[in-house]
DNA sequence: GTATTGACTTCAT
DNA sequence: AATGAAGCCAATA
């Protein structure tokens, strides 16, 4: 498995995060089969394709926190986008609690086939 | 081969 | 709650 192989599966994974929700990058790590690669999340999205829709700002770090600096252009446009499906961003944080995607693994499984 | 780099996480202050 | 160190590990160089 090379590591184009790697983002894609990451990116795809990212796709089954429905509007209103978040996950933090090692959810997805881990629900993409690459346990221990949160790192490696960060990375896939910064190289998604542009004409490939991933919703890359309803991921976050395992605290909640936006992974840009408070105030940048990036954390900001994440909040926007955040905000627009009705996720609550207060001080460049979401409440987990409230927001964060619980998947049904099997039917995920599924859609990863895809 | 080794070294560096992160859109990270966890644990201990 | 905030900060920092240590741990992490594939991708790059």
């Amino acid at each position: 498995m090379n590591s184009s192989d790697k983002y894609k599966r990451i990116w795809k994974t990212v796709q089954q995060i429905p509007p209103g929700f978040v996950a933090s990058y090692g959810q997805i790590a881990d629900l993409a089969g690459l346990p221990g690669r949160a790192r490696l999340v960060g990375k896939a999205l910064g190289f998604v394709p542009k004409e490939m829709r991933v919703p890359w700002f309803r991921v976050l770090r395992s605290s909640g926190q936006l992974a840009f600096a408070p105030g940048s252009q990036s954390a900001q446009t994440q909040k926007g986008l955040l905000q627009e499906e009705g996720v609550v961003v207060i001080n460049n944080r979401v409440r987990l609690k409230d927001f964060q995607w619980q998947p049904d693994l099997a039917e995920l499984l599924f859609k990863l086939e895809y």
